[in-house]
DNA sequence: AAGTGGTCTAGACCACTAT
DNA sequence: TAGTGGTCTAGACCACTTT
């Protein structure tokens, strides 16, 4: 550990528009060596973070975020892109740079990978089985970052295409941010469950992780999807992140894929 | 249909460092207007897919390039930007940029969604059970964007890991593109088939799109992946492209997986 | 020492949106 | 008309690799 601020060495006051500079006053607080914009990058994903803007709000243009941070509005620029990239934010010509909303048609698809075979996509229909709130067992905890035994609320509810189950999803959520979660309040709402997460309980998911495997239905669950027991369903596991990577979602969803598939791009 | 050239008009010679720039010179072929890097980009595309440049080999510099198109580092900057995250092309600090390439480690596992549940991700073993032939099916001959009858090479395969059969590959390839493509090439092989194709048959795949489904084992299946008839398997459709997304293989893969998942990032 | 990609700045103009 | 993001240029310096 040495006591210099890489920062300020290698980006000198003579390349920036002032001494004092974000560079600077942000290199003490890590020694590691990182571009300046991805400082900028940092500071504005920290603002996010805490809320400043929200989902769906005007973030404040390149020039007035360049003054601020008194860096070029370039370097902004660099920042933002990332930010786009990772779709935390969305930009609007003429108009400005918005905090990314799961309220929005762009990302109504981002995390519904279920497509039909034929036909063009479309939202399912939604009905909650049940709602309750339980200690978390360990594999919960442990994926949630939470402590074993920690109140969780789960969900159970079934997801369908023109009248035909075809999702059975089980949640778990850490209740410590999802108080007041009912069933009620799920029913009520339309649309996707994200952006009821992010409206009442101002968690915006920003990126998830799944592992894919091919299960047979068990009796429950052909009940429940109205299919034979045995039926193949895709098992589809996923863990959510909202801003700082913290998991905030554990979800365990089973498709029917007779007549949808999941769609993938790799590239 | 108007017969200006828009690019001349929305950046004069004035904006640029010469009057005969690319700008000038692709506009009146394409009379919707598009920035100079975005053309610069598909200067460069092409010559990836003319061959100019091969799988593994560098590219002219920035700066080399710059002067070729008559335009600014900047601008040739920001195409090999996106060429780079749509990993067409691999930058490398010091050295210089060099065209993707499947025989590198990071590209190995871009295509294998495939991964152990506990261990670190690996790579398959190979066994090829036949390599035909045929007569393209009607839906084979759709999805290649081939002519129904057309001459296709049939492969099927068995990858294990540590010995465990997981996966029973069914691949469909245009005969035009691979002659000459027999079973004890593909034996001789060792790594990934996409290192082989590009090698041998000079067909670099860059993207591919997969629709999967759950579907249980057939008498045939079961033997051929030593599993019991009715076993859950992973269905993954998967056609891939080449340059100028081109689709090039047709691939049906059914994965086992009780030791293993397929995973995926939503971002 | 020379060459490459990576970062940063400053300034110009274009395209789009709102007032 | 003013303000926003989008494009383009020119020049500087840094970090990394090779000669």
């Amino acid at each position: 550990m040495t006591s210099i601020t890489p920062n300020a060495n290698l980006y000198p006051a003579s390349a920036m528009s002032s001494g004092s500079g974000v560079a600077a006053s942000v290199a003490g607080a890590s020694p590691t060596f990182s571009p300046l914009y991805q400082q900028i990058k940092s500071l504005i994903t920290q603002s996010l973070q805490s809320g400043e803007w929200k989902p769906g709000e005007l973030i404040p243009s390149e020039m007035e975020l360049a003054s601020r941070f008194k860096v070029s509005q370039g370097t902004v620029r660099k920042a933002i892109d990332e930010l786009s990239a990772e779709n935390l934010v969305v930009r609007r010509q003429g108009k400005g740079t918005f905090v990314a909303t799961h309220h929005e048609a762009r990302a109504q698809f981002r995390f519904l990978r279920l497509a039909p075979d034929e036909g063009v996509p479309h939202y399912p229909e939604n009905r909650i089985i049940e709602v309750r709130r339980l200690r978390a067992p360990a594999e919960v905890a442990r994926l949630l970052e939470i402590k074993s035994g920690d109140s969780v609320v789960f969900i159970r509810r079934v997801q369908s295409f023109s009248g035909v189950p075809t999702i059975l999803d089980d949640l778990w959520l850490p209740g410590s941010i999802f108080k007041g979660l009912t069933a009620e309040r799920l029913n009520e709402y339309k649309g996707p469950m994200y952006g009821l997460f992010e409206t009442e309980f101002g968690t915006h998911m920003i990126r998830a992780s799944e592992q894919i495997r091919a299960i047979c239905a068990d009796e429950t669950v052909a009940q429940l999807l109205q299919i034979e027991k045995g039926t193949p369903l895709l098992n589809v596991e996923r863990v959510s992140f909202t801003y700082g990577d913290k998991p905030v979602e554990l979800r365990r969803g089973l498709y029917l894929t007779s007549q949808h598939h999941y769609r993938n791009e790799l590239s």
